[in-house]
RNA sequence: GGGCGGUUACCCAAGUGGCCAAAGGGGACUGACUGUAAAUCAGUUGUCGGACGACUUCGAAGGUUCGAAUCCUUCACCGCCCA
């Protein structure tokens, strides 16, 4: 039960002893528990926030219990009205499609790839029909939808709560129907499509009633707001270990705690230790963060790639030295400084190159350039900011 | 179906005829400083030109006006209240 979060002491007891009597009479069965948790394909990309409830059914898996990933192929198209105070964009099936592809894949850098289910839940959903949705919908009611703290903000609001927005719920308490749950796993915004849809469902189809894992939400690189990409704060899974190790560099320091608890793979006791050195003035914010970036890109990466994208931000950020790696840039006869810099996309328009220039952001070997519309002096390793470099041939 | 209100840049949001490329906040970016890409401080944040400047933008299309984000007409979408 580390890392999870309820918001309600009660509901955590409950949770607590049910996931103890169903390993017992899993255990009498002599089977293992059959443990799911969904991700809607919205981007193509996971980030360190799907993460957390993988590496919670990392957990189940290595006691060898069940695991399905879960991808929300039918659900995405709905657009899950839980994460967002506003109603989602309607992806096309194209697009749910391809997004879906690069998931799984994604998702065995933490997952036992030989041990994991992967399962869509348009396999189901697209079976049923208007009547077996109707009756899906005769076990709830509209006040039980209307007391959701999202639904309910919303109303106050006065913006707009669609129809098809409570048919998630719906859908998701019938994948739990569908998988035959026993555990389900999610964030805290899934409370109510776990706690109460997928349990009710599963009652009133004859099923025991699953055990819900609700994990707390992992905030943004902005240290405040949750992590998603259209916030715009994420890291993202598949982005190199030294991305990943300087995206991590970048949270605030008082987002650290929260990232060391979710994130990282150290005990409660072990975090207990940073914080109150930290407190104290032992250990140094920055060291914290260090190694916290480098325990959290290692489980992504492993410990080599992780100790390179540490060496490369120190080398980089401390050392102020240029990285080993860039990219390459031909030089073309003819070309000025914003030529290049537009044409390598170090910039998004002439103009913003030419405010880079203007505010002393664009260096050539460590020397400030300050005019953006002449012939590019030589070659040598140009810098755009603080990260982008390019080395121009 | 009827009445009223709304739609502004990446997001939130002000602006109700010229001083509006459009307040403010958030985010993002740059610089300084530092203990890190944290915090803090300063700046930038439509496009194009070296700059004084030009051009496109305020849901869409038309119109009034010397001049429109602001007024009028039609259309689209949304909310509220009444039925």
């Amino acid at each position: 039960m580390q890392g999870t979060e309820y918001g309600d002491e009660e509901l955590k007891q409950a949770m607590t002893n049910e996931l103890r009597q169903r390993l017992l009479t899993a255990d009498k069965e002599g089977r293992p528990l059959r443990v799911y948790c969904g991700y809607d394909p919205t981007s193509t990309d996971l980030h360190l926030g799907h993460t957390i409830t993988m590496r919670k059914m990392r957990q189940f898996q290595d006691l060898g219990h069940e695991i399905t990933f879960l991808i929300g192929s039918y659900t995405a198209l709905v657009g899950d009205p839980s994460d967002k105070n506003k109603a989602r964009p309607i992806l096309t099936e194209e697009q749910v499609a391809e997004n879906a592809k690069t998931y799984a894949e994604q998702a065995y850098r933490v997952l036992d790839k030989e041990k994991t289910k992967v399962r869509y839940n348009g396999e189901w959903l697209s079976e049923l029909s208007l009547v077996d949705l109707i009756r899906l919908g005769q076990n709830f009611t509209v006040q039980q939808f209307l007391a959701r703290d999202n639904f309910s903000k919303r109303l106050e609001k006065g913006e707009a709560i669609y129809l098809h927005e409570t048919f998630y719920a719906l859908m998701q308490g019938y994948d739990a129907v569908a998988l035959e749950t026993d555990v389900q796993v999610g964030g805290t915004d899934q409370l109510f499509n776990i706690i109460v849809a997928g349990r009710k469902l599963q009652e009133a189809l004859g099923q025991k009633p699953l055990v819900g894992i609700i994990t707390a939400i992992l905030p943004g690189t902005d240290g405040v707001q949750r992590m998603s990409k259209s916030t715009g704060n994420i890291v993202p899974i598949n982005t190199g270990a030294d991305d990943m190790y300087g995206k991590l560099m970048s949270i605030p320091d008082a987002a650290m705690g929260i990232y060391m608890r979710l994130a990282s793979r150290w005990s409660p006791q072990e975090i207990d230790v940073f914080e109150k050195e930290l407190a104290s003035g032992k250990m140094h914010p920055r060291d914290a963060k260090m190694k916290m970036s480098f325990e959290i890109t290692s489980i992504f990466y492993g410990e080599a790639d992780a100790a390179s994208g540490q060496e490369a931000f120190v080398k980089t950020f401390q050392q102020k030295e240029v990285p080993d790696e860039m990219p390459e840039y031909k030089l073309r006869d003819g070309q000025t400084v914003l030529d290049v810099i537009l044409d390598a996309k170090m910039a998004s328009s002439k103009s913003e190159g030419r405010r880079l220039i203007d505010q002393k952001g664009v260096r050539l070997d460590g020397v400030v350039l300050d005019r953006g519309d002449i012939l590019f002096p030589n070659s040598g390793v140009l810098q755009v900011g603080k990260r982008k470099f390019l080395r121009v041939v």
